[in-house]
DNA sequence: ATGATAATGTACGCCACCGTACAGAACGAG
DNA sequence: CTCGTTCTGTACGGTGGCGTACATTATCAT
C-alpha cells in the first residue's frame, strides 16, 4: 500500500467537488481539474473513464458525505421540535450554505447530476417532513411545511448569490420557525 | 419602414431569451441561436457587437416585459393581503414559474446576468415588504417575511426541477400563506 | 434600371476542452 | 540491479463556439 505523492482516484474526485461547488457543472472539466492538482490528462484518464464518470465522482463524493455529516448527526435528537431548530441553524451556519445544492439542482438537465440532486432532495425533504408530522400535523400539512421550509434554505442560498440574503441569518432562522409553531431555543 | 422578413435586433434577444430559459445563460451562443432562427452567423454580426451584447438585449427584454407585467398590474390592489394573495397565485400559476429567475439567480457569476438578477430581486422583495409592512408587522418582521415567502417562490422552482415541487400548487399556496396571517381568498 | 446601402452566406483562423497515442519516469518483486 | 507494471508528461486530432473577411444578395431612392 503505497503512500506516495501519487494521484488517487479520491484526490480527483475531491477537486472535481472542489471545481463544483465553485463553478457549477461545467467547470468539471479535466483540463481544469487537473491544473488544479498540478498533474496532467494522462494521469487522470488513466484513472478514470472520461470526463463524465469524474463529474459521477464528484456527485457521488457529494452525496456521501452530505448524508453523512447532516442526516446521520439529526436521527438521534428526539425532541421534533429541538430537531428542527438545530436543523436549520445548522443548515444556515456554513458560510456558503446551500450553494452547491442550488447549483445541482438547478443543474439538473444533466441526467446524472438530476438522479444525485433528486435522491437527496427527497431525502430531505423527507426528514423534514417526519418532523413536522411528529408534532402532530397532518400528513398533507408536514409536506406542504417541510417543502416550504427546504425551500427557504434554498432561496437563500439564490438569494445570497444577488447579495439579498438575510443579513442576520440567525434573528432570520427564528423568524423562519416562529411561524410554524416553533419557538427559538435556548 | 421595411416590414420585410428580415431579422431584426429584437429578433435575436427574443430568441437568446428563448434559449436563456432553456438552457441557462451558456445555451445564449450565437450559433446555436442562429440556427434556431434559421439564419447565419454574420447576420449576427451585423446587428451586434459581440455575444456579450445578445445576452444583455435577453436579460434587458426579461427585466422590461417581467416588470411590465406582474408589477404593474399589482400596484392597483389597495388591500395588502389580497395583494399578496393574488402576487402568490399568480406567480405559481405560470407552468415554468420561477425557472429563469432561479437560473438567472444561479448563473450570477456573470457580471451582467448578476446586475439584472440583483435589480429584479431587490424590485420584488420590496414590493413584498412593503405589503407585509401595510399589514402592520414591524418593518424588521417584514422583511423577514418578504425573504421567507419569496424564497418559497425561488425554491419551489429549484424542487420544480427535480420533480419534487407540490403536487397541487394551490393548496400549497394557501398553506404557505396562512402562516403569515394571511387566509385564503373567494 | 441602377447604384448605394443594408443584410446575409461561406469560409477561415483561433481557442478551450475532449479523448488518444506513445514515450518515458517511478516503483516494487525477484 | 533489472525488469515488468503502474503512473505521468508531451504531442496530436477532433469538435464546438467566437469573431473576422470577403463575396453575394436584397432593398430603396432616384
Amino acid at each position: 500500500m503505497p503512500r506516495t505523492a501519487r494521484l488517487t482516484r479520491d484526490d480527483w474526485a475531491a477537486a472535481a467537488l472542489d471545481a463544483l461547488a465553485e463553478g457549477g457543472p461545467s467547470a468539471v472539466a479535466v483540463e481544469p481539474v487537473a491544473a488544479r492538482l498540478g498533474a496532467s490528462k494522462s494521469s487522470f484518464y488513466w484513472l478514470f473513464e472520461n470526463r463524465q464518470a469524474l463529474l459521477d465522482a464528484a456527485l457521488e463524493r457529494w452525496e456521501r458525505t452530505q448524508t453523512e455529516t447532516v442526516a446521520a448527526r439529526l436521527a438521534e435528537i428526539p425532541d421534533p421540535a429541538e430537531r428542527l431548530r438545530r436543523l436549520v441553524h445548522q443548515a444556515f451556519a456554513a458560510p456558503d450554505y446551500g450553494d452547491l445544492t442550488l447549483r445541482l439542482l438547478t443543474a439538473s438537465d444533466d441526467p446524472a447530476v438530476r438522479s444525485v440532486a433528486e435522491r437527496v432532495t427527497r431525502r430531505r425533504l423527507a426528514v423534514i417532513e417526519t418532523a413536522f408530522a411528529e408534532l402532530g400535523h397532518s400528513p398533507e400539512l408536514a409536506r406542504h411545511y417541510a417543502t416550504m421550509s427546504y425551500s427557504t434554505y434554498l432561496g437563500a442560498a439564490a438569494l445570497r448569490r444577488v447579495g439579498a440574503a438575510p443579513e442576520d441569518p440567525h434573528a432570520y432562522v427564528d423568524a423562519v420557525l416562529a411561524p410554524f409553531g416553533i419557538p427559538p431555543g435556548a
